[in-house]
RNA sequence: GUAACCGUAGCGAAGCUGGAUAUCGCAUCAGACUCCGACUCUGAAGGCCGCGGGUUCGAAUCCCGCCGGUUACACCA
């Protein structure tokens, strides 16, 4: 479905040509004066500039040929040069029509590409912290996003299963079963006592050496470490909706490492630095040093880029993907330039497969600084959500008459939805803070917020279907007959466009702004207009098509943003 | 030191391919609704868009310099 923006472009380059004007000057866009105008096109000043002639007579020009159209309302040219357009309440009616009656209200499905999301991080044996839920809130909405828009997308979850902290668990592991949260103890544990004890070290080096080389005893363990540390980790990514489509990590690559390094050697890219092995990275036109990239180092170990690259080469064997995404902290900024450098000049990946890293900021508590336990220690995610969870779980449980069992369930929707809007609502590269409070509260522009709206319109339409059996559907929508819902539909309207641009690029943040002002814009209706007691049933059909249509939209959007509305809050 | 990112009302953010009176939320103040699910709505107040210069008819937006913050700068991931 054509976006409205391209409609209302159209309509003015015919005007544009007609006035012996370029048709590039057309261009549309929503207006930034909404008391003045709904769209806006500023062409006639970049024109006037050029062909050394008074603005406004141009705009002038261009405006008399639409000036009884059908499809404005109002389109006047505004000095010193400036076109303002509204939209008649036929013309907006049609689209919202078309909207309504389409599967994903008018976004399109793109050519479909293959696309690898490489989110997560997580580590094997280690709790899930603060740190790695960014990676997972942000790479799950853009995967989401992604397959929405037509493609296939592929989700790694890329582990930290392989290297020395492997062969310090192993050292220190008891035989026999045991827990994660044994686990979780001897990690830590053994780190320490690697530090104090060099014969322990020594050991612990000799266990990941030996599994590296696949002994069956290191090997065991190893598998009984992933087994009880997958279903740990799978349980709680599940809880905060984020899945993924592959488990792979470090050890999936392991035996790629050896010929790749090879690879890279008879190249001429890799050399002897320092002892190390390193790729040269610079590039004429950096503006600061990039340092090469070293792909094993001096006691001949493979370390991360090593891995990632190995892994790009097997991503590249089994799934060819048009478009590669890392989100992972910002400050490996230089990382992610680095490999790629590395997989272009090695030809590991073909120029045209984009390799694009989205480096995000840090969660920070109130005083600015990474979020951290009130203790002081690193804040386990399982904490912070259920956190979050009994914040909401007071809020609903205060001035209501709600069991406890439901409210529970309530929370855990709500207090996900808080967690993941007040993430995605900021841009991506920012540091922002979590605060809890603000996160968490019904109004304002929150993830509660949003839902709220939801469950509000949920609700009238069950309410009317209890009551009526006449169904309304998209061909029941009319005109619009007040302001407020005038507004609401230019909201509705812009779906597809604001779909699109979030996606191209990648910025979530667009899309939690959008349904934001899509549900303040129904509140205002809501507020203005009864529904279920309007007592014109030709009407009262057309708003409840309209509101059923707003409520699929920012049903749409929140399961791309990776949460869900509960039925009652 | 070099480089990147950031600096927008008391606080948190959006706007950055240049356009009109810089947008939204929280908090503050004043009202409305108290009805379809309460937490909704309307309005007011609040700003040298870090500072200085430049380009332009026009700069929060582009360029240069400075100040402040964060981060990165070869064997961790």
């Amino acid at each position: 479905m054509k976006k409205m923006t391209d409609f209302i472009e159209s309509l003015l380059k015919d005007a544009f040509i007609e006035a012996g004007l370029d048709e590039s000057y057309g261009r549309v866009s929503l207006s930034n004066r909404p008391d003045l105008c709904e769209y806006q096109c500023n062409g006639c000043l970049s024109a006037a500039k050029v062909l050394h002639k008074n603005p406004i007579e141009l705009a002038d020009q261009v405006v008399s040929t639409l000036k009884n159209s059908s499809d404005f309302e109002s389109i006047e040219a505004v000095a010193p040069g400036f076109i303002n357009i509204r939209l008649s309440g036929k013309a907006l009616s049609f689209f919202v029509k078309q909207m309504a009656s389409e599967e994903k209200y008018g976004v399109e499905t793109e050519e479909k590409k293959t696309i690898i999301v490489d989110y997560g991080g997580a580590n094997v044996a280690k709790p899930l912290h603060i740190g790695h839920l960014r990676s997972a809130i942000i790479g799950e909405c853009i995967k989401r996003l992604g397959a929405y828009m037509g493609h296939t997308m592929i989700g790694d979850v890329h582990l930290g299963d392989w290297g020395l902290q492997m062969g310090l668990i192993i050292e220190m592991m008891p035989d026999g079963p045991v827990s994660i949260d044994e686990l979780e103890t001897i990690y830590p544990a053994a780190s320490a006592r690697a530090k104090e004890d060099a014969d322990f070290a020594e050991k612990a080096h000799q266990k990941t050496l030996l599994l590296q080389s696949g002994d069956p005893e290191c090997t065991e363990k190893w598998n009984r470490i992933m087994e009880v540390s997958l279903a740990d980790l799978k349980k709680n990514y599940n809880r905060l909706d984020v899945h993924f489509d592959l488990w792979n990590g470090e050890s999936t690559v392991n035996a790629l490492i050896a010929p790749l390094i090879q690879n890279l050697i008879d190249k001429g890219l890799a050399y002897e630095s320092d002892g190390a092995l390193v790729v040269d990275v610079a590039e004429a036109a950096d503006k600061k040093e990039i340092p090469p990239c070293i792909v094993r180092k001096s006691d001949g170990a493979a370390l991360y880029a090593t891995s990632d690259l190995a892994t790009l080469e097997q991503r590249e064997e089994l799934y060819k993907p048009d478009i590669y995404i890392y989100i992972t902290d910002k400050r490996q900024a230089m990382h992610f330039v680095q490999v790629f450098r590395v997989a272009r000049k090695s030809d590991i990946v073909p120029e045209d497969h984009r390799l694009v890293h989205i480096g995000f900021g840090t969660m920070n508590g109130k005083d600015g600084k990474p979020y951290k336990t009130r203790s002081g220690g690193v804040m386990r995610l399982e904490e912070l959500i259920s956190d979050t969870e009994d914040a909401v779980f007071r809020k609903i449980t205060e001035n209501r008459d709600i069991s406890e069992e439901e409210a529970r369930k309530t929370s855990e929707t709500v207090g996900l939805a808080a967690i993941k809007y007040g993430d995605l609502s900021n841009q991506a590269s920012k540091d922002y803070v979590f605060d809890l409070d603000r996160f968490t509260a019904f109004e304002g522009n929150t993830g509660p917020y949003i839902l709220y709206t939801i469950v509000r319109i949920k609700s009238i339409i069950k309410r009317y279907r209890s009551e009526s059996t006449d169904m309304f559907t998209a061909d029941d929508i009319l005109p619009y007959n007040s302001l407020s819902e005038k507004k609401l539909e230019l909201e509705l309207v812009r779906y597809n466009e604001v779909m699109e641009n979030a996606w191209h690029e990648l910025a979530p943040h667009k899309i939690c702004q959008y349904i934001y002002g899509v549900a303040e814009a129904f509140n205002s209706f809501y507020h203005e207009v009864k529904i279920l007691t309007e007592e014109d049933v030709s009407l009262k059909k057309s708003y409840l098509a309209k509101i059923e249509l707003t409520m699929n939209v920012l049903l749409d959007c929140i399961h791309i943003l990776g949460f869900d509305a509960p039925e009652k809050m």
